[in-house]
DNA sequence: GCGACAG
DNA sequence: ATCTTGTCGC
């Protein structure tokens, strides 16, 4: 099945409804996998445009032992504005096109959305995965709709804690860094709550955010900033592909 | 009082 | 996401 990126929410809320009752093969992640991200980041003036045109960057990277060996960076026009649930309508299409543009596939690819915790049970991160037929793991700062099913208080520094959906786990909630507020572990594409847990636990280091993520996110912002004229581009970033914002 | 549903 | 204010650690 070819996956695409609807242009409004009627046309993506029944797509999402589809894609959350397919049951594609699991993935499990190997010795030493490759690990993407990808990243979108959005004009700061954008108060000025209409919402729904504005411009933004979406970046993409693939690690590998550690070390980045692909990058990707694209620019272009956003095609709606945020609403909670419908986040692939305005990120999906340029999300896409820079994983797209990645010259190494990762693996697994982490996604900054969620997966299963949705609505409609496809997040943004399962969908990209499904459109790109990669298997995916959503990384965000908290969950969209699911809640703590874990037993006791909600003591993350205890271990990961469950996050579930009418009785279902769909999430964990996990702290990559001592101190640090945790994050979610997303089941997204071909990954179930256990193998989103494991791949961002395996790939945690020092920071509290997934190298590959931190990675992407550097390369979208930078990009926004060179084409804002605030910064050189730094030797080893790529040039952004696609619409040349001016 | 405001926000509490990803980004 | 982006912005802003405040606090903590290197």
């Amino acid at each position: 099945m070819r996956v695409p990126w609807p242009s409004d929410a009627a046309a993506l809320e029944a797509l999402q409804r589809r894609l959350a009752g397919m049951a594609p093969p699991p993935y499990w992640p190997g010795p030493a996998p490759r690990v993407g991200a990808g990243f979108v980041c959005f004009a700061e003036d954008a108060g000025a445009l209409a919402a729904g045109a504005e411009p933004a960057w979406a970046a993409a990277a693939t690690f590998e032992g550690g070390r980045r060996v692909a990058a990707a960076v694209i620019a272009g026009t956003t095609a709606a504005g945020y609403a909670p649930g419908l986040l692939a309508l305005r990120a999906g299409p340029l999300l896409a096109r820079a994983v797209a543009g990645l010259a190494v596939r990762p693996d697994v690819l982490l996604v900054d959305a969620t997966g299963r915790d949705h609505p409609r049970r496809a997040g943004l991160a399962l969908h990209l995965g499904a459109a790109l037929d990669l298997p995916t793991v959503g990384v965000t700062d908290r969950p969209l709709v699911a809640v703590d099913a874990g037993p006791g208080g909600d003591d993350t520094a205890r271990g990961p804690r469950p996050l579930a959906l009418d009785g279902e786990v769909v999430a964990y909630l996990v702290r990559t860094r001592a101190g640090a507020r945790p994050l979610v572990a997303h089941a997204a594409w071909r990954t179930d709550p256990a193998t989103a847990l494991a791949v961002v636990q395996a790939i945690a280091g020092a920071a509290r955010t997934p190298a590959p993520l931190r990675e992407a996110r550097r390369l979208a912002r930078t990009a926004r900033a060179v084409a804002a004229d605030r910064a050189p581009r730094p030797a080893g970033d790529p040039a952004p592909s696609g619409w040349i914002p001016s």
